[in-house]
DNA sequence: GAGCCTGTTCGGGC
DNA sequence: GGCCCGAACAGGCT
């Protein structure tokens, strides 16, 4: 599930218990998600210190507690957080747990395609990766010269596996790369080098659209976009077009489950 | 029971 | 070297 909004989404679940101190009640390390994190480890830096921030950036989130450490979380396919009662007990799936004298905040993620990591800095500033992660899409730094920039040496690209590479357009996933794809008018199967300039424009104009008001929607209560949005109807057998009121197709695009309306897209 | 899957990584090929 | 593609990862759901 979890793109760009989704990611926000859950992150707001943990962000709920800023200021609350948290210790390790359990990592399960053997997890595919710890990536080699120890719960010793996690225990020593996490012991009683307090959540103090929440951060997104497409879909990583980073967790700043006090001590200057800093839980990196990753939903991967299927990861999902949540915010429990202080006697929440343990269910299949949960890898890990912080609680508090107020609540439980969970990591659970069936398909362990997740991924956890801890880490530290100087004085608690944020670390300098994650400082240097490139603009996201609806970000006001993301210009069209960035986006001609990033476009450069990727003409052979086809546009859907294009936009799902996250460190050209962080957050954008495979509904949203429909999505965006069905607003600009443009075939999943196109070439970047077979688009004119109206269509580039199009495609910069569309991208960013689709991630501000997904984050404007989703990203806010976890609400479905209106019936308007391709997003509805993609997954549905026989989806019908918004547009053109005519069937949508699905066939796999650079690997991928893809949903577009042949009428529509050229 | 087989097939499918809203993500990332890695190895092979060009 | 750079870029692209397909497979692998694991388990729930249809």
């Amino acid at each position: 599930m979890p793109e760009l909004a989704e990611v926000y989404y859950h992150s707001s679940h943990w962000k709920a218990a800023q200021g609350e101190r948290f210790r390790l009640a359990w990592l399960h390390d053997k997890t595919r998600c710890a990536r080699g994190l120890a719960s010793e480890a996690l225990a020593g830096k996490l012991s009683s210190s307090t959540l103090l921030s929440g951060y997104t950036h497409g879909k990583r989130m980073l967790f700043a507690f006090s001590g200057s450490c800093f839980l990196e979380v990753h939903l991967g396919m299927t990861g999902s957080l949540h915010r429990m009662d202080v006697d929440y007990e343990e269910r299949k799936h949960d890898h890990l747990a912080l609680k508090s004298e107020a609540s439980t905040l969970l990591f659970r993620d069936p398909r362990q395609f997740g991924k956890l990591a801890l880490h530290e800095t100087e004085g608690g500033k944020l670390p300098d990766w994650w400082e240097a992660l490139p603009p996201e899409p609806h970000d006001v730094a993301f210009t069209s010269e960035r986006f001609e920039s990033v476009l450069k040496r990727r003409e052979k690209a086809v546009l859907k596996g294009l936009l799902l590479q996250q460190e050209l357009f962080p957050g954008v996933g495979n509904w949203m790369a429909d999505e965006i794809l069905w607003r600009a008018r443009l075939r999943p199967d196109r070439r970047l080098g077979s688009l004119s300039q109206a269509e580039r424009d199009a495609l910069y104009r569309e991208l960013r659209w689709v991630c501000r008001e997904s984050l404007r929607i989703i990203g806010k209560d976890y609400s479905d976009p209106p019936k308007s949005w391709l997003f509805t109807h993609r997954w549905k057998d026989g989806g019908i077009c918004p547009k053109s009121k005519l069937p949508l197709k699905r066939e796999t695009v650079a690997g991928r489950t893809t949903c577009w309306s042949p009428e529509v897209q050229r």
